[in-house]
DNA sequence: TGCATAAATGAGCAACTGTTTAATTGATAT
DNA sequence: ATATCAATTAAACAGTTGCTCATTTATGCA
């Protein structure tokens, strides 16, 4: 790759502020990447408020179960969320509370878009 | 949608609190998304630190110029960035504070899960 | 053990994403 | 106008994702 970089005003390179490896880069993607579907955030919002399990969040999403497995597989993978088993029941929640918090910031930062920003495409 | 919704538990149905409308979750989404990418998080972590020319980037980066601008197009599609010309070059930055923001707090946190958790997978 | 409910899984398929290559547009200087 | 550098765009292709449907595993109970 680089192949055809240029060789314009690249005297200058004072590095980023935020200097971590990529590692940390890697994960902080996977994290975002794993929000960053309107339906796993719908379900990230609602175990935010409170733990839930498998057959309550199909109900309360008025989706089907394999396809709500498979994103909880997804999200669990990712470490977003974590389960519980309790007999036949199966619960589910956010990993923790950075995990929350990711969540709440999003969120909260897209409502204000909307409120301070005046509305531009509703 | 929604065929098999079990009728389990389904009678204790209070609501998320984090009660917002389908839009602000589109826009959250969308936000996490276009963060969701190593290759993205990396570039708007480096417009995080400064504002910077295409050229700029592709040479600290080392990609050539048709993959970044591909990705500053997304982003600004996105509203993730925002350009501005002078003379030949194109500087980009990132669109704002909430932006920037939220990429130092998803990177702090991954860093984090390295630094308490004791690092497991390196 | 056999049956019913809860949840997870796998295969198959459609839709989306991101990169590359090549061509194009825009700006400046001569 | 032409040459040159900066940046964008388009088309094509590869790889990934996420759903659905059907099947399987797990638990509890008679």
């Amino acid at each position: 790759m680089a192949e055809d970089t240029p060789q314009c005003c690249d005297e200058d390179h004072h590095g980023a502020s935020i200097q971590f490896d990529a590692r940390a880069c890697e994960r902080a993607a996977a994290i975002f990447r794993a929000l960053g579907d309107p339906q796993r955030l719908r379900l990230l919002i609602l175990l935010e408020a409170s733990e839930r399990c498998v057959s309550e969040i199909c109900t309360l999403l008025e989706e089907p179960m394999p396809a709500i497995s498979q994103r909880l597989r997804l999200l669990k993978s990712e470490r977003i969320v974590r389960s519980r088993r309790e007999g036949k029941h199966v619960y589910y929640a956010l990993a923790d509370e950075h995990i929350s918090r990711l969540v709440t910031n999003g969120v909260m930062h897209a409502m204000e878009e909307f409120t301070t920003k005046g509305n531009e495409d509703g």
